[in-house]
DNA sequence: CGCGGCTTTGATGTTCATCAAGTAAAGTGG
DNA sequence: CCACTTTACTTGATGAACATCAAAGCCGCG
């Protein structure tokens, strides 16, 4: 990954970006700076000033936020073209949530300044922003509600299903998390992700060795995940 | 309630509108139309194309969408001020809930193109909408993870001080809602709502008669609230 | 090596949904 | 306005789902 390219020739650009000029484009490419964030690398942490506008380009990153008796939830995983703190950076003055890198990322970091003046100067841009807001906040809603309204196995059966179709596009990955965030992506403790992942293999669904997955029966998987 | 005053005296006109000039309003204010909806009356129906963007000036209704068993949730409730379905109604091209009126209510309705045009046309009034919906759509994620994590006694203390505070500003008022709907609104059963309120005026904390409730302890309700 | 955190399995207890059955209240039609 | 029907409300008993606790094996890391 080649630092601080051309917001012109981004490969990893949002669809957001479309409605800017190229001298805009341009503006934006002089008002940000691109980062490398290590694997466990903190991105914004809550309660901290926000001042710019992050994008991830590459890698893939956790958003939690913690609860009052110190546990952390996981509210959504980002991946690349996938906007950080979206829905707070033109509406609150802090970070409400931690967002951390679960594998080696890039991020770009556009000044909010600079975002603000695109925002009020380019209708179209404005328009864009507005529905990219709306439609992220009603996945995260809808997604929430999904999750709790399903039992511990259409849980876990969603997350997997998740992985493999929306991440690694492969019915065969690697877990990019442990299985205490696990168990923080859908409100459950450890020990019950670990029973029903353990359960799943026993059931011939998935093959399980430490972090590597492999799906071998997705369409019950799916059917699991949705009566569960 | 004067039907279809003119914007500019409003009363309960948001400060979403503050940043449109006279002569934006005006326009505005002839491309709407005031709408008296009856309790029980439908205000928007998920499916149903949307092409206007509703703004509640005076009652109180239920935002609620349907799992897939059938079984009703109530996402929110809106007050006046408050706007019916602002995260989809530049993002989406279908209402994604029901929007039905808990006592006599009254909308405006304001033409989505002309709502389009404000917004393209005035940076102030997009980076305000921004604003507003980043700020609503995190007080609903926010407010669903405040629920999904308290037990069945702290989600009816929340309830019940959310009403008496935000909604009522009494410790005394009349349920709005049956107790089904409380059901819905924090995801339990009808029977444990009432075993819970039954409990709570058993242990002094509310005077309950039907659907008028009176909060008699009010720290400890708090506190119920706070350690669920 | 040894320590601490992650993982795994089993045993136990609590919380809550479900089922059942009865009472009160609110519509509805004559 | 009253009988009738339906819907909302209420309480108790039962069972299932899940959290919690406990203990042991595993792994990575200083």
């Amino acid at each position: 990954m080649e630092l601080n390219q051309h917001c012109q020739n981004c490969k990893f650009r949002s669809h957001l970006f479309d409605k800017l000029s190229e001298e805009e484009l341009n503006y934006i490419h002089k008002n940000k700076k691109t980062q490398l964030v290590k694997k466990g690398g903190i991105i914004t942490k809550s309660g901290d000033p926000i001042r710019e506008f992050v994008y991830l380009t590459e890698g893939l990153v956790k958003m939690q936020k913690i609860g009052r008796n110190g546990k952390e939830q996981i509210v959504s995983l980002a991946r690349p073209m996938d906007f950080i703190g979206l829905l707070s950076v033109f509406s609150r003055e802090k970070y409400e949530y931690n967002v951390t890198a679960l594998v080696d990322s890039f991020v770009c970091r556009i000044s909010l300044d600079s975002m603000r003046k695109m925002v009020s100067e380019n209708g179209l841009f404005s328009l864009d922003i507005i529905k990219f807001i709306g439609n992220i906040s009603g996945e995260i809603i809808k997604h929430t509600y999904a999750i709790n309204s399903k039992n511990l196995r259409g849980r876990i059966a969603l997350i997997l299903v998740d992985f493999s179709e929306k991440f690694f596009h492969s019915q065969a990955f690697d877990l990019p998390i442990s299985r205490k965030e696990m168990a923080e992506m859908i409100d459950m403790t450890p020990e019950n992700v670990i029973r029903i992942l353990s359960e799943f293999r026993r059931d011939g669904l998935i093959s399980l060795r430490g972090k590597h997955i492999e799906i071998l029966n997705m369409d019950l998987l799916i059917k699991i995940r949705d009566l569960g």
